[in-house]
DNA sequence: GTAATTCTTAATAAATTTTCTAAACATTAT
DNA sequence: ATAATGTTTAGAAAATTTATTAAGAATTAC
């Protein structure tokens, strides 16, 4: 039970992102340099990231992909959803995208024996993930790669999208 | 995140042949009617399960397929591992099947700020699908289809497969 | 306004995994 | 011996994931 390379890819490119948040946009081809991510694939994946409203990007000189939302306010869980769907292991315990599972045999009138269990495992899942936040990759960013100015400026530089 | 349709398959038939526990052999034909699943794909979900030592079978006549450890020893976690593989949403936080990420930029020296997270998904995947056994399968089907001697015999049959 | 740079979009190809089928074979009970 | 069942292997079909390509549109610099 795997995550996607997508999700992998993104949450790799989000660490990028987030240590550059307050600085500079980042070009694909940077973040993929960086995160050995294949261009192409990268493209749909932060593209996907800006529909969600989680980075805003810029086209020409200076241009490329930017964290539009404070670290702390973007979840893993969220990320996650967004690239690979829904948390819930089986179809009938998703809280986002709840259907009946295809051919099962208890959907109707009898209560089905693992639904109970499977309801446990996602919440724990979400649990886990929605508790992370993109702040962690700040931290580790500002800790290790620079030493001064901490504090974050506020608002978004002018002429940006979103 | 879900896990295949073989593990939930593989559950279900579980349900079926933990009902049928200390009764009789059931033939995959009747599983996979009683399951609505396909039953040549069944078919190779049995087998693994027997290999894994969970089901014994027997070929010809009054033969079939049979549950020969007790519900409570075989936890749902064992079966999804057997069918799924591991539990960890990416390997380098597997227990049972632990590698690098292929390409992972923090593989050497650096420390990976996705790992951590990860483990603890792992962990409260574990967690659930470990504490829960075949047992509540049992349990439903004795309350329900069941009305005489809710006790289980010691032992298996003499002649029986393993 | 033109050119260079970069993102945008859609189509689709390649690779992988999942799901499923078929057929020849082995074992058991009677 | 015969019929009923499991065993095994190979692999086809379908679905999903992963990745590429190419034409297009927006932004900046000059």
């Amino acid at each position: 039970m795997r995550f996607s390379r997508k999700s992998e890819y993104g949450l790799r490119a989000l660490i990028e992102l987030t240590k550059a948040y307050d600085q500079s946009a980042l070009r694909r081809s940077d973040v993929a340099e960086a995160q050995q991510i294949p261009v192409g694939f990268l493209e749909t994946i932060l593209l996907e990231l800006k529909r969600a409203g989680i980075l805003g990007s810029r086209p020409g000189v200076q241009g490329g992909y930017r964290l539009i939302k404070p670290p702390e306010d973007v979840s893993l869980g969220q990320v996650i959803r967004i690239l690979d769907g829904p948390l819930a292991p089986i179809a009938c315990v998703s809280q986002t995208a709840y259907q009946t599972c295809r051919d099962c045999p208890y959907s109707k009138d009898r209560e089905c024996p693992i639904q109970g269990v499977m309801f446990e495992v996602r919440n724990a899942i979400a649990n886990v993930l929605d508790r992370y936040t993109l702040r962690a990759f700040y931290d580790r960013g500002r800790n290790r790669h620079f030493r001064k100015s901490p504090k974050r400026r506020k608002g978004n530089a002018p002429g940006r999208t979103q």
